[in-house]
Order: structure tokens, then C-alpha cells, then sequence
DNA sequence: TGCGGTGAATTTTTT
DNA sequence: ATTCACCGCA
């Protein structure tokens, strides 16, 4: 049996016969453009190869140029290529630039996706080796944390002392570290040792039972698939004759396993990364796995990109002047050919809500066209914070006052409790025996089946070795339950068994998908909920059916969600992005803002005290990577009084600000009584006041913002140019934070709006709609 | 089952 | 500040 041959090419390898020099021939369109090192990043085919990328130095199109070069030169047929990133995000980046460069003169596709999708490839075809059917589920969080918690409960251990949270923790880092349970080292994880490693032998159980697998599980599987079996690596060590990896430093050790024994017959790997923005340590990440690539690798090729294309040389030295405060590090000279340009601004505020203020004023400083600057679009600014709860006084702040923006990242579509709600629906349709789908939604919406009912139901299950489904079946059967329960019971398995023969008959999945939603009651349930999240609840239903249109059928649909679990963005309008430092990596803006740099908040505390120097590497990488995002203009600013958790605290500024270099920054002075006093431990402004400079109001800063002052406030907002109804007073209104509200004020397009579920604010009309039409 | 009160926790996030 | 889980009561 050759079931380990790869599907998509046999009818390719029939269909195409290579010839080097004809392929060679070709032209090499994607060549043109690059740079010498990028050259030779593209043009080294042989044997291992690091490209050491910095920021904003074009790896991307090294990497895309070095797998049309792969083709064009006949080395590798299309899907002998292996090209893994980290995020779907990046995955079809990629594909899209591959196919572009390519123009459609090669046939076939490579193997390019993330590690956990083509891992799931994979395993699929040896799921029996790990016990497991081809058919296995995927896990997310939430259901590994659900499992947990059932085992924790089941095991009778106090929750409290052993949440479920920390022990799913824990096991993720033993499979990040590709440990199975026998190989966990005595002695790891201090207290949860025993127990630990107990547990994570019964949840890997549990996982064969219900034939599923967590996302962690995907590589440890393949990596022991590997190690056991070793005329199946071969077939793929042949197979795969080339393997390129992206963000390389952001590579777990079961990653860098799998790599490692992929890669270990011909060596044709090229790692392309940044020790410099390595950011994600805290989840398992190892930078080791680049410094130690060529210890791994002998005789590697290694390459710098080190021409940056992005930022001004002042932002480049600022972010070289910063990273060169750690220790280790490969080491890279970025340089540009673009002009001198701005200087980095600092800038202190008395606390966040100040800095809020500031920051919106100087977007609209810049879009409007300050300084003698080009105007800037919204679209290409971005505020960069460390954690999320900083984005809050942005947003309030922006509401007010009317500018557009766009919050990147936090929860997403497919994580939303009413989706995966329905998703569970639409998986018990499909396979009756995912246990964790019907767990979920056995009594959702509320039928009467509490935990008594599931207990016993999991209890037959459990005792007849079968599904949670037939399990409840025979509850049913042999009326284990109170009459009630009973008939709400059957009533659930009844409807399932409809609509699985409805799918069976090749009923219109999306019809069906509908049908299900309404005769199960979900629909209904969010429909009569008054609280203010139901009316979106039933909008992403609705956007959940529609999102159904693009695929065959609901396995396919389900397949591909397991494992992208992002919302495509699909806004054009002209907004300010607010995001996290982590979500910034890999984009880029020519106006960044850079809040919150306060010892304590950034560095954070936490990172400190947990990992130490360690730590406080890594968060001064994530500096390094907020400063690199800047094209143009980057502005960092600290407060000396951050309100956190409710509790007013004193804060410094962040050790980085005495980091930067001076030669690139220019400091500010605040607008307020209170200027000048919180740099004290910035050497800038220290500077500043040895100078001489005692009158604070005299410096540059000062004298630019008190030149802004003069003006009229600028009012440019698109969002008001749309229809903005008229707004009665007292008239009910719905907002998309605050919910319900009553209004108590106008003032042109200002409104003050009572809320039911929070004070009185001052928003923009364009922030709110009538209560009862609500545009989604 | 569902509500309101209480107490505790609280970075960063992909797959 | 705010969220979230849990507990006790109707």
C-alpha cells in the first residue's frame, strides 16, 4: 500500500516531464528587483540556507522569488515544495505572490500552508499509527479546556487548586516541547508534576476515545509518526526535496523537530526569520532554534537581508540603538537608502486619558497635514499598544470625538459562543459521534436536561463503550430518565436524525443549515434574548449561513473553520488601527503610535518576573518590532499615572526610553501645567533640563504644539458625512459598545446619550443608531 | 432553572 | 473597572 504517496501528484508527475535546460531557459521575471543578498538568498538552492531577514528588508518577496527559481530551474516539481508559515494570514500571502510570479506557467501547486494544516494532511493519511481514524476532529481551546474541566471534575480534583486552565497550560507546553507523557522529566512543573503528567495520560485518552486531536497533538503525532516509523519519514524526506520555513524564530521545538527530520536526508531547508522579533517565547517559541541553526545545520548558507525598505534612517537607528540592550543575538546592521526624514517623538502625559487626548489630536494633526508634512489617511496610522486593555482609552476617546478606527485582532468570528454553538449543531449532523459537539449542544437552548440528564447519559455512553448520540439513544430506549427528560431527549435525537438524513439526501446544506438554526430553537433563543449582545448574536448567525455559500458542503465548510479561525476584514473605510504590539508584526505604517511605555506595563512586570532577563529580552524585541512598523512618523509616549485594575498607579518611564538613542529622538514637552516633570528618568530630558532649558514652554515641542493651538479644532470626519439621522432628545439609541441609551443632550452632531449599561457619555451621532435598527 | 450577590483574577495569541 | 465563575435561593 502506498497510502503514504501523496494525492494530488501522481496525475501531475505523469503529465509533465522535466528538462533542466528547457526549464532553465525561462525567463526569470521574478529575479528582477531583488537585491544582491536577496539574490543570493533566491540563487543558493543547495544544502541548508538561513536567510537572516530583518525588519522591513523584503523576505517575503525572497521567499516567493526563491520558489518560482526552485521551478523554473527544474529542481522541484510544484508539490515536491514545502513552504510552511505560521498563520493562515501568511499562507496565502504567499500562494498569492507564488501564483503571481509564476503567471500561471507551471502546473500544480506546492505544499505551502501552515504547520498545523499540513499537518492535518498528513495525519490524516496515518491517523491509524496513532490510534486514531482519519476522520479525527480538531480541538480548539475551548473544547481542550472543556475536556479538561470534565476530566478535572470526573478525577474529583479541586478545581481550585488545579484549574484547568493552568493544567491545559501545561500540557500545551509539554506538546510545544514535543513530550509525551512518558518523556515529561521528573521533576517538571514542580507540584503539578505527578498529577500532571497522570492527567495529560488520561486527556491524551480521552482524545482517542472521542477520536479527536488539539491543536498541539497535529505536530506531536507527526513528529512521533516520524520517529517510529521510519521508512514513512523516508518517503517523505524524498518527497519533500525542498522546505522553506517562515519566521523561522517563532519555531516550537516539536516544530523544529519535524523540520529537522523532514529536512535530515537532502538538507535542502531554508529558514527564513528575525531573532530580533522574536515575540512568542511565551508560547512555547524558542529563539535557540535560529541562533542554533548552524550548529543544527553544518555548512548552512547564511544570507542577511539588511537593506530596509520601509523606514526612515531614523527609525531604523532608533530600533538598532534599542535591540543592541540584548544579549545573543545574531546580529544584523539594517540600513536604508531613503532620506533622513523625522526624528522619533517622545512625549510624556499626566495619565492615560491625557495621552489619549494628545494622541487624537495629532492623528488629526496628520491627516490633516501638519509641520509642512504630507496629509496622512487614516488608513496609515496605527496606535500599537502592549496590552489590550490600553486600547480602551482609545477608543472612548475616538468615539467622542468622531475618528474613525479599527480594532485588529481580539475575539474572533469563529470563537464567538453563538457560532460555535451552531457549528456543534452542524457537526452532531455530520458525525453523530463527535461527543464534544453533542456535549455542548444537548441542552442548548434549555431543555430541561440538566445535569442530572447529561451525567447519566455520559454514564451510558461511557458503560456501552459508544458515543454520547447512541448513548442518549439508549437512555431513551430504556427510559433512564424522569418521563420528561425523556421525551425533550428523543425530541434532540429525533431532530438530529431528520436532518442527517436530510444532508444524506442531498438536501441543500445551506437550506438546511438554516433549518437547523430554527427548528432546534438557537435561532429563537438569541431572537427573544432583550440583553444588548442578542441582536449581534443573530447577525453572525446570519453572516455564519452566508459564510456557508463559498464551500461544497458542511464537512468541507467544517474542515476548513477548525483550523482558520479568523473573520476575513472586509472594510474599506478609511480608520485609524488600534492593535496590539504582537498583532502588528509583519504589517506596517507610516504613522505609528507607540502608548504606554511605562516600567511595569511595558516591559511588562509579569514578563520580568517570570521570565527575567529573558523576559525582558523578549519585550524589548516587542519594542523593537513596534518602532520597525513605522514607515515614516513613530511616537512613543509614557504617563505618570496609569489607572489599572481600577487602582490609580504611579508609573516611569519604560527602561527602553533610556534606550533610544538620542541622535533620533526628539523630545516633546506635554501641553499642561504639568509639563516636564515626567521624564526624570529619560536622559533626554534630563539633557534638556542640563541645558539649560529650565522654561519647558520654550522647547521645540512646546512652541509646535502652542503654533496647533492657535487654530481652529480641526472637525474632519467622514463618518458624520454619511446620513446621520437627526436625534430627538430623550429618543432611545443603540451603540456598539454601550448599548442601550437614552438621549439627554445634543450639541450639533455631539450627543450625550444616558446608557442603561453604563454612565452618561458624549458620542458622535455617526456612533449610534435608533434603537430597533441597528445596521450590521 | 434562573437570578442576583459575592469574590477573585486580570499580557501578549495562532493553530 | 470589569468580567467571570460560583453559590445560594426562589
Amino acid at each position: 500500500m502506498n497510502d503514504w504517496e501523496l494525492g494530488e501528484s501522481e496525475a501531475f508527475e505523469a503529465a509533465v516531464p522535466l528538462s533542466q535546460q528547457a526549464m532553465a531557459a525561462r525567463p526569470k521575471a521574478y529575479l528582477q528587483g531583488l537585491n544582491p543578498a536577496q539574490k543570493q538568498a533566491v540563487e543558493t538552492l543547495d544544502g541548508p540556507v538561513l536567510m537572516l531577514a530583518g525588519a522591513g528588508t523584503g523576505k517575503t518577496k525572497a521567499l516567493t522569488a526563491r520558489i518560482a527559481h526552485l521551478l523554473q530551474c527544474g529542481r522541484a516539481r510544484p508539490n515536491e515544495i514545502l513552504a510552511v508559515t505560521f498563520t493562515n494570514k501568511a499562507a496565502r500571502e504567499m500562494k498569492e505572490r507564488v501564483a503571481k510570479n509564476l503567471g500561471g506557467t507551471v502546473e500544480g501547486v506546492p505544499w505551502l500552508g501552515t504547520f498545523h494544516s499540513i499537518c492535518v494532511k498528513l495525519l490524516r493519511r496515518h491517523a491509524e499509527l496513532v490510534g486514531l481514524k482519519n476522520s479525527f476532529t480538531i480541538l480548539d481551546t475551548d473544547d481542550q479546556l472543556r475536556l479538561m474541566k470534565q476530566l478535572i471534575q470526573a478525577e474529583k480534583i479541586d478545581e481550585k487548586r488545579y484549574p484547568p486552565r493552568l493544567l491545559a497550560g501545561i500540557i500545551d507546553g509539554w506538546k510545544n516541547r514535543a513530550l509525551t507523557p512518558s518523556k515529561v522529566p521528573a521533576g517538571e512543573a514542580g507540584k503539578y508534576n505527578r498529577r500532571g503528567v497522570e492527567l495529560y495520560e488520561q486527556y491524551q485518552a480521552r482524545l482517542t476515545t472521542l477520536n479527536a486531536v488539539d491543536f498541539g497533538d497535529l505536530l506531536l503525532h507527526m513528529v512521533q509518526i516520524f520517529q517510529a516509523y521510519p521508512d514513512i519519514l523516508a518517503q517523505y524526506q524524498r518527497w519533500f526535496k525542498y522546505i522553506l520555513v517562515d519566521e523561522y524564530q517563532d519555531t516550537n521545538i516539536a516544530q523544529y523537530l519535524w523540520l529537522r527530520l523532514l529536512a535530515s536526508g537532502h538538507k535542502n531547508i531554508c529558514c527564513v526569520g528575525d531573532d530580533d522579533q522574536s515575540i512568542y517565547g511565551w508560547r512555547g517559541a524558542e529563539v535557540g532554534n535560529i541562533l542554533r541553526f548552524e550548529k543544527d545545520f553544518p555548512g548552512a548558507h547564511v544570507v542577511r537581508l539588511e537593506q530596509n525598505y520601509r523606514s526612515t534612517p531614523h527609525i531604523l537607528g532608533a530600533a538598532a540603538g534599542l535591540i543592541d540592550h540584548n544579549g545573543g543575538r545574531l546580529g544584523k546592521t539594517l540600513w536604508t537608502a531613503e532620506k533622513e526624514g523625522e526624528k522619533l517623538r517622545l512625549i510624556g502625559h499626566w495619565d492615560g486619558e491625557e495621552e489619549a487626548r494628545w494622541v487624537g489630536e495629532e492623528i488629526e494633526a496628520y491627516q490633516r497635514g501638519t509641520r509642512g508634512l504630507e496629509p496622512v489617511s487614516p488608513n496609515d496610522m496605527a496606535i500599537l499598544v502592549r496590552a489590550s486593555h490600553q486600547m480602551r482609552a482609545f477608543e472612548d476617546r475616538f468615539m467622542s470625538i468622531g475618528i474613525p478606527y479599527r480594532v485588529i485582532g481580539g475575539p474572533r468570528f469563529y470563537e464567538r459562543m453563538e457560532i460555535r454553538d451552531a457549528m456543534a449543531y452542524f457537526r452532531v449532523v455530520v458525525s453523530p459521534d463527535d461527543g464534544m459537539a453533542f456535549d455542548r449542544i444537548v441542552n442548548t437552548p434549555k431543555r430541561g436536561l440538566g445535569d442530572k440528564a447529561l451525567q447519566t447519559v455520559a454514564k451510558m455512553a461511557r458503560e456501552n463503550g459508544v458515543s454520547p448520540f447512541e448513548g442518549a439513544r439508549l437512555v431513551v430506549a430504556e427510559k433512564a430518565l424522569p418521563a420528561r427528560a425523556c421525551n425533550s431527549l428523543d425530541g434532540v435525537l429525533q431532530s438530529f436524525d431528520r436532518w442527517r438524513a436530510a444532508l444524506h439526501n442531498g438536501a441543500d446544506f445551506i437550506r438546511l443549515a438554516e433549518t437547523i438554526l430554527d427548528e432546534s430553537g438557537y435561532m429563537d433563543r438569541w431572537k427573544n434574548d432583550k440583553s444588548i449582545e442578542a441582536e449581534g448574536r443573530v447577525e453572525n448567525l446570519k453572516e455564519l449561513i452566508k459564510a456557508l455559500d463559498s464551500f461544497e458542503n458542511l464537512q468541507g465548510f467544517l474542515e476548513h473553520v477548525s483550523l482558520v479561525m479568523e473573520n476575513a476584514q472586509t472594510d474599506s473605510e478609511e480608520k485609524v488601527s488600534i492593535m496590539t504590539l504582537h498583532a502588528a508584526k509583519g504589517l506596517e505604517f507610516p504613522c505609528v503610535f507607540l502608548p504606554g511605555w511605562e516600567d511595569g506595563l511595558f516591559p511588562s512586570q509579569r514578563s520580568m518576573d517570570e521570565s527575567g532577563i529573558k523576559g525582558e529580552e523578549e519585550e524589548r524585541r516587542l519594542a523593537y518590532v513596534g518602532i520597525t512598523r513605522a514607515e515614516k512618523y513613530c511616537t512613543i509616549s509614557f504617563v505618570a499615572n496609569r489607572l489599572l485594575h481600577g487602582r490609580w498607579q504611579n508609573a516611569l518611564p519604560s527602561r527602553f526610553i533610556d534606550e533610544l538613542p538620542q541622535a533620533h529622538v526628539e523630545v516633546l514637552t506635554p501641553p499642561g501645567l504639568y509639563g516636564g516633570n515626567f521624564g526624570a528618568a529619560a536622559p533626554e530630558i534630563r539633557l534638556e533640563t542640563r541645558a539649560g532649558q529650565t522654561d519647558t514652554y520654550s522647547s521645540p515641542g512646546w512652541q509646535r504644539l502652542k503654533r496647533q493651538a492657535g487654530r481652529p479644532a480641526p472637525r474632519p470626519h467622514q463618518i458624520i458625512e454619511d446620513a446621520v439621522p437627526v436625534f430627538d432628545l430623550g429618543e432611545r439609541v443603540f451603540h456598539q459598545k454601550f448599548g442601550y441609551g437614552a438621549i439627554v443632550s445634543i450639541d450639533g452632531d455631539k450627543l450625550g446619550v444616558s446608557f442603561e449599561k453604563s454612565d452618561t457619555k458624549n458620542v458622535m451621532a455617526g456612533y449610534v443608531t435608533r434603537a430597533g435598527d441597528v445596521p450590521f
